[in-house]
DNA sequence: TGGCCACGTCGTAGATGGTCGCCATCGTTC
DNA sequence: GAACGATGGCGACCATCTACGACGTGGCCA
């Protein structure tokens, strides 16, 4: 491969006018430049990265920590940063950390030692981890889930609003018992949005019985196993209310299998889209977030925070809808 | 941020044995290396990976270059290269071409710029792109979709064996006119799967119409439309088969807007599983392949052209599998 | 007209942080 | 005493960027 130095050769040049060519930063004589470009063509000369990289001390690349790549959420959120990011010229690395804190770590700290330009990143545990990425000078935004203990931009969805959106329109479908599942204890979505459960169910002077809150992973099986767990133990509740996409998935799984029918037997509410819930049968209704927004929203405040990296941080919450669809739709008692 | 230089004052050594103790390839006295760990500790040391990778000419990333990141059918692939890729200490890097050979073209060069440890890709396009990796010494596997024209090792499903079994599952269920929403006529994926189902029609001595055949993207839009065409357009077919997963939803959403039942009035089966094809009512009868271990063999292969890069190159067929379920199950003519 | 200064260009030389080949040293063993 | 292995330092090297200074040109003023 063709380095620097051939391609100044080639044009009679020495190796700093070169550079000045390949980054237009500063003024070259037009007829030098010309045959700079000339030798660079000749030569099919590409800039090495790695010590571009390593002069700037800094590289074009954004890591995008995310915690299940398998999830429809994610990847929607993902084309949102991509297009942004590609717009300001800055590659985007995946990063998958499985809802797992060491996973995540590793990850922050291949960011640190690969000095990336920025990262996004929806953190599974504490504040440690992007405290790190901070104190080492490295912009990050949060996304979905807010950090706390760290000052840095975020973005997030009204979690509480939408569940309580949700638990409302179960309410006023005519529903009696309507149980949650919830996500992981120690995730801020999960508690947004078991608060806004509560808060519906209290505004609508419904006790709030513990036996009907049950706690999955936000994964399938997770949601499966909360469901079976609702059926099986204490008064049998006649609606749910499910804290992520998955989860509804497995729900709904768990309650074919057993023969209930919903949403006659059990109506079924799920938090975030899935992008055929209308191609399940019953259609599912929704709190649908703006994922692509929300990536979007994020990688335009990393960019601004590259730009002017001494700004207070700020935080931007995007509003959720509900999508009522057939899940949630109770006939009417004769 | 320490450097090396910083930690070898500290221990009191050169910078070469802190290197030494670091990559742990030549032998440290022990006491040495305790001092050198001891001051690594204190100083909260991170080598830089961009100046390593400058000096070794290579990074330690993967680059998996894949054309639809919101196609399950590629996350769970994903997933399969990073858990090999995780053990043997390399990172992944996902690029997103969108079935654009222009937008794979710019991933493709960056992979060489930024000097990365290999690529595995899925290309939109020709084999020029491939081989200009391969011309650079980069190590490259192909999966899912081969290229010709390129000498490189590959990862494959029995396309056209998969598409067969769905279309002759059709036939014995007592379908007459069978229909095909084909993929992009370019790529060599939607050309096997074509392949499959007018070998399985000749086989039955099914007249193979021109009419039955359309043509969509791989995305869900493509699929809805090429349904509505057949709907509307010439002799109404009672079976389809859909070349990939997408477009199998993008059918069935017109199949329901349009009252059309499922299997009643028309069978459906779909190259390619969904994670919820169980789900969806009627649910789902695909032919399944084997993802995720698409991936890891992928990456397995890469890991050995890497470690042994002069070694001719080989093709891995994995077997799909069809998954019978309710969407292809006619109900018997009485 | 001569001298000085500003400015546009361009080359030299170091800096970036690690890695690794080579060589010196030291202790051990035969 | 020679041979050998283990150990660790020196300095070149990776490809690029950039501060600094040199050089030439032209304008302006005395």
């Amino acid at each position: 491969m063709a380095t620097i130095y051939d391609v100044a050769k080639q044009a009679g040049v020495s190796a700093a006018t070169v550079s000045r060519v390949v980054n237009g930063r500063a003024s070259v004589d037009t007829a030098l430049a010309a045959r700079v470009q000339q030798a660079m063509r000749e030569l099919d000369y590409r800039p090495n990265a790695l010590a571009r990289n390593l002069r700037r001390r800094q590289t074009s690349i954004w890591a995008v920590v995310i915690s299940d790549i398998g999830n429809p959420f994610f990847t929607s959120m993902v084309r949102g940063i991509e297009d942004v990011a590609q717009g300001a010229g800055y590659s985007v690395v995946l990063c998958n950390s499985d809802e797992d804190a060491a996973k995540e770590a590793r990850y922050v700290a291949a960011a640190l030692e690969e000095q990336m330009a920025g990262v996004i990143i929806s953190s599974a545990g504490r504040a440690a981890n992007v405290n790190r990425l901070i104190e080492a000078g490295t912009p990050v935004v949060a996304i979905d889930r807010e950090v706390r203990g760290a000052a840095v931009d975020t973005v997030l969805v009204d979690n509480e609003h939408g569940a309580e959106l949700a638990v409302e329109h179960l309410i006023e479908a005519g529903y009696e018992r309507i149980a949650c599942i919830g996500g992981p204890r120690r995730l801020p979505t999960a508690q947004q949005r078991l608060r806004g459960y509560q808060r519906a169910l209290r505004a609508h002077r419904r006790p709030a019985d513990d036996e009907l809150v049950r706690h999955g992973d936000y994964r399938q099986e997770g949601g499966y196993q909360a469901m079976a767990a609702l059926l099986d133990e204490g008064e049998r509740p006649d609606a749910i209310f499910a804290a992520n996409n998955l989860m509804t998935i497995g729900a709904l799984e768990c309650l074919a299998d057993r023969g209930i029918s919903v949403p006659d037997r059990m109506g079924v509410v799920g938090f975030d889209d899935i992008p055929w819930a209308h191609l399940v049968r019953p259609s599912l209704t929704t709190v649908a977030q703006p994922t692509y927004e929300l990536g979007r929203t994020a990688a335009l405040l990393l960019a601004e925070r590259i730009a002017e990296p001494s700004r207070p941080p700020s935080t931007v919450t995007l509003r959720t809808e509900l999508k009522v669809r057939a899940s949630s739709n109770r006939p009417s008692v004769a």
